[in-house]
DNA sequence: ATATACTCTACTCAATTGATAGACTGAATA
DNA sequence: TATTCAGTCTATCAATTGAGTAGAGTATAT
């Protein structure tokens, strides 16, 4: 149907970092670029980007760089997503955060499309808006040590 | 976050007709354009698609058109969508039919976003593959019938 | 034979996305 | 206060995708 953008993606990669080290000060751009292999002058953008809606605060000349202005419990992958893309609606005529009447659409009242992907955006946006970056933190923890307990046969 | 593209709604649009009309026999790419306010030429496209895909058939000359190639209430939403814009999933490494590994990503196993977009893809698929023609049907007469009954004031 | 109506390939155009360049500004510190 | 560091900002670019158009070709009914 549709994917997320490659800054979202970028963004929330770059978040997991910010937030594993929420304690650490400021993060270098250079090192979130490389632990994450995300073009530096690109995530600079998106960065920049976050700071200005106020997600994100920053430090500039030496000892600077990059942190969360809030506790990683209260930052949620839907407002990531939606700071950078707009918009976790399948159609505009159902996004609550940039609404845009669907121009072919004669009748919204009377729109069964509409209904069905007022579902799924309501359903997406459950899940987005839930999950946050402390959840996320622990859960990809919880992976890694699955991961690190499953035997390995290949050399 | 994204969008269904404008191809997939005009397949539903066009689509719904032909489930409305589906016992009358070939319809007119023309009288569909017309009616659901597509551009024929790109209509000729999405239909040809489909049928190529063998959801619709089409026949030739003088009291040809397109038709369903099946039961209105065996195709669904989502098969439509995912004929046409390939997926569902809003990452590619958690789709069912278009599965293609995030290049940026060190390890699937461990990567927390994919956990959380496979929950997206799979409520977003319940919703969409349950969802079919017929019920469209229905489901529009409802929201015609209770606008209807809704006394209008103004002029 | 002719008109009808879908079939198919090839474009075109605009918008978006992903990415890069380089000058600028503010903070730290030697 | 000069220097270095590191984020800020604007501009630009290339590639891709999405939307739409053109026109010749093919099958069918009458």
């Amino acid at each position: 149907m549709y994917a997320i953008s490659k800054k979202s993606k970028y963004a929330l990669r770059a978040l997991f970092e910010l937030a594993r080290r929420y304690h650490q000060g400021p993060v270098l751009i250079a090192e979130l670029s490389k632990h994450q292999r995300i073009p530096k002058k690109f995530l600079e953008l998106i960065l920049l980007e976050l700071r200005n809606q106020g997600m994100l605060g920053s430090k500039k000349g030496k000892g600077g760089g990059y942190f969360l202005a809030r506790a990683p419990s209260t930052i949620s992958l839907g407002e990531i997503i939606r700071a950078l893309d707009g918009s976790l609606a399948p159609v505009p005529c159902v996004s609550q955060t940039a609404y845009r009447t669907c121009e072919e659409c004669e009748d919204e009242a009377t729109c069964g499309i509409r209904v069905v992907m007022q579902e799924v955006r309501d359903t997406t946006a459950e899940i987005l808006d839930r999950e946050n970056l402390a959840d996320m933190l622990r859960r990809e923890e919880r992976l890694e040590q699955r991961r690190s307990k499953v035997p390995v046969y290949a050399i």
